[in-house]
DNA sequence: TTGAAAGCGTTACCAA
DNA sequence: TTGGTAACGCTTTCAA
C-alpha cells in the first residue's frame, strides 16, 4: 500500500514506480531524476538531494529496459562458456564479472556444452538482449555465429586460444605451444614410454596433435591414445587410464587434456598399486587448486583463469569507451607446474 | 553492406534492423511480424512464410528490451548465488538454467559472495532489469531486500534451506536436521571424541549448533571446535583439522562444514599418517562426486544438486504461469552416504 | 486473420 | 542547471 504512485491514466498501467512518479514527487521533470541516477555531477545540490529524497521514499527502481531501449546501452555483458559446472570457466567467469561489475555491468552467461549449435542458439538469444559486449570459449565459431555477431556490432572477445585473426580482440593462450611443451617436458624428464588420454574437444585435439607430432619429432612414436566422452569427469579420467594399462602400456608417463582427467586416473593408479610417479607420470591441464593439498607430484599446465577473465573484461571496456586499443591479440601464456607434496 | 534497412527518418536510428523493416520487406504489417515470432500460430501459412523468409533474408535479431517494455515480459530470471566457483552452487544454476531455457527464459547470475550487502546491492542491480523471477540462495535476507522483493512482485524461490515461512516459495533441506542425523550417525558408528571444524556462514552455524545439541543430548560434550574462513578451500580444512589435532584431540571423528575442508583434512591426516576411517573418520558436506574417484571412506551429506535446480525452475515457472500451486515449502531432503573404496 | 493507434519507461536533442 | 518533445522498437487493445 505504499506504492500509491500509480498517477499513469493510461490503459497499460503498470502499477509499479516510474521515473515520472518520482518526479512529480520531488518537483522535477523527470529527465532531471534521469540526470540524478546517471549524471548526479550535472545537478545542483539541492536538486540532488530532492531527487535521492523522493528515490528513497518511493522505493523506486529504475527500469532498465526502458533505460536501454532509449540509450542503446544495455549495461549487459554476454559471456558463452562451455560449462559453468567446470570450475575453470566458472572462475574466469568470476573475475570477469567481478570487474565488470564494478564499471556498472552485470554479465548474463550462457553455457553451450562445446556444441556449436548450441552456441549459435545461445548467440542468438543474448544478441536480443542487446548486450554491449561479448565473452565468448574458444576461436571457432560457425558461419552464422560469426554473421550475427557482425551483424550486432558490439566488441567481441574471444578466449581460452589464440589466433592471429580474432574476429575482434582475442585473450587466450596457445594449445599447440602446450602440446609440444608437454612433449619435451616429458622428453627432458627421461620419458620414452608415453601415453594420451583426451577430450575430444577442439582445442583438446590441437594439444593432442602438437604433443603427438613432437614427440615424432624426438623420434618417439607409437603413442597410446585413449580418448575419452565429454563433459569429462573423475570416472572417465580413470577409466582412459585404465584402457591404457590394460592395452600394454606399462612404466611411462600420461598426458591428460584436463586435471579432472588426470585426477581420477590417479584412484587407478592407486588401485593398481603404481608409484606416482616413478612407475607412471601423469600430467593434467588446468592446475585445478585442490591438486596441491591433495597429490603430490601430480604435474600440470597452469595458465592463470584470474587474468583471462580480467583482461577480457579490459579488453571489452576499453573498446566500449572507444579508447584507442592496440592490443588485439592477448597471450597470457601457461606454465608447467610440478606440485611438491605439501 | 547487407543491411540496408536504415528506414527510419529519425534523429536516433540505430542502422539495426527492426521489426518495421521486416514488416517492409514482407509486406505486412509491423503487428504481424511479431505475431510471427511470439504466435505463430495464429498466422496464415502463407503469411507466416512471407514473413519467415524476410527475418531470414534480414538476418533480424528481436530487440527483447523493447519487447519486455511493451509487454512486461522480460523472459529473464535472476539467480543469486554465494558463489559460482563453489561447484554445487555452480551445478544447481546449471540445471535451473537448462530447464528454464528450454521454457524460452535466460537467467542471470549475480555472486553475493554470502554477504548481505552484496546481495542487496545485487537484488537491487538486477531487479532494474524487470525479471520474471527470482531465485536467491538461503532465507535469510535484509529488510531492505524483502522490500525490494515485495515491491517487485515477481516469483521469488529460496533455496538451500528450508523455513515454514517463505517469502514466496522455499526448495531445500533442513540443516538443524542434517546436524542432528550427523551427530547420530556418528554415536551409532560408536564415535565419542568427537571434532567440528566450521565455516561461519549462517547455514553452516546452524548445522553446528544442531550437530553439538544432539551430540549433548545423548551425553557427548566438550566438542573441539575450529572455525575457518569464507570462502571455504582445501588449505583451510587441512589447517583446520591441524588445529584440532594440535590441541589435543586424539582418535576420533570430525564434521566439516563442505566437503572441499573434509578434502583439505584428507591431506593433513595423510601427512601425519593417521588410518581414515580407523584412527579419524572425516564426515564432509555436499557429496563432490570426486570424492568416490579419490578417496575411500569420506562420509558425506548427499542432497540433489539437479533436484533443486529443477524444482526451483518449476515452481518459478508455475507461478509465472499462474498455475495453481499449493505446495510452498518443498523439502528435498538428503542422506548421509559412505563412500566405499572404489 | 490482419491492422491502426497508443502506449511501455526511459534518454537524446535542443532550447531556455 | 533544467525542461519539452520526440523518439527507442516492440506489444497491447480494439476494430475491421
Amino acid at each position: 500500500m505504499a506504492t500509491t504512485g500509480t498517477t499513469s491514466s493510461s490503459n497499460r498501467a503498470s502499477g509499479s514506480i516510474t521515473l515520472d512518479d518520482v518526479a512529480k514527487i520531488a518537483g522535477v521533470s523527470p529527465i532531471t531524476v534521469s540526470r540524478v541516477l546517471n549524471q548526479p555531477e550535472k545537478v545542483a545540490a539541492k536538486t540532488l538531494e530532492k531527487v535521492q529524497h523522493a528515490i528513497a521514499l518511493t522505493g523506486y527502481v529504475p527500469n532498465l529496459l526502458a533505460g536501454g531501449l532509449a540509450s542503446r546501452k544495455s549495461r549487459l555483458i554476454a559471456a558463452i562458456v562451455p560449462s559453468m559446472a567446470n570450475s575453470v570457466y566458472a572462475e574466469t567467469i568470476t573475475f570477469f564479472s567481478k570487474l565488470l561489475r564494478e564499471s556498472g555491468y552485470q554479465v548474463l552467461v550462457g553455457e553451450s556444452g562445446f556444441s556449436e549449435k548450441q552456441e549459435e542458439s545461445l548467440i542468438s538469444a543474448v544478441l536480443s538482449r542487446r548486450p554491449d559486449g561479448i565473452f565468448l570459449t574458444g576461436i571457432n565459431h560457425s558461419a552464422l555465429c560469426r554473421r550475427l555477431l557482425v551483424g550486432a556490432n558490439i566488441p567481441v572477445v574471444e578466449t581460452w586460444d589464440l589466433t592471429p585473426t580474432p574476429l575482434d580482440v582475442v585473450v587466450g593462450f596457445s594449445h599447440e605451444r602446450i602440446g609440444q611443451a608437454v612433449a619435451e617436458y616429458l622428453i627432458a624428464k627421461g620419458h620414452r614410454n608415453i601415453g594420451l588420454v583426451s577430450a575430444t574437444d577442439h582445442r583438446a585435439q590441437i594439444r593432442q596433435r602438437a604433443f603427438i607430432e613432437m614427440l615424432a619429432k624426438h623420434g618417439i612414436t607409437g603413442i597410446s591414445v585413449s580418448h575419452v566422452p565429454l563433459p569429462t569427469n573423475f570416472k572417465a579420467g580413470r577409466d582412459g587410464l585404465a584402457d591404457l594399462l590394460d592395452n600394454g602400456f606399462g612404466k611411462g608417463a600420461v598426458f591428460f587434456s584436463s586435471d579432472t582427467l588426470a585426477q581420477g586416473a590417479l584412484a587407478e593408479a592407486q588401485a593398481r598399486n603404481l608409484a606416482i610417479p616413478d612407475q607412471l607420470a601423469l600430467v593434467g591441464f588446468g592446475d585445478q587448486p585442490y591438486a596441491a593439498y591433495t597429490y603430490p607430484s601430480l604435474t600440470s599446465v597452469r595458465f592463470d583463469r584470474a587474468e583471462i577473465g580480467q583482461r577480457a573484461a579490459t579488453a571489452l571496456l576499453s573498446r566500449i569507451n572507444d579508447e584507442v586499443t592496440r592490443e588485439n591479440v592477448i597471450d597470457v601464456g601457461f606454465e608447467i607446474v610440478e606440485r611438491q607434496s605439501c
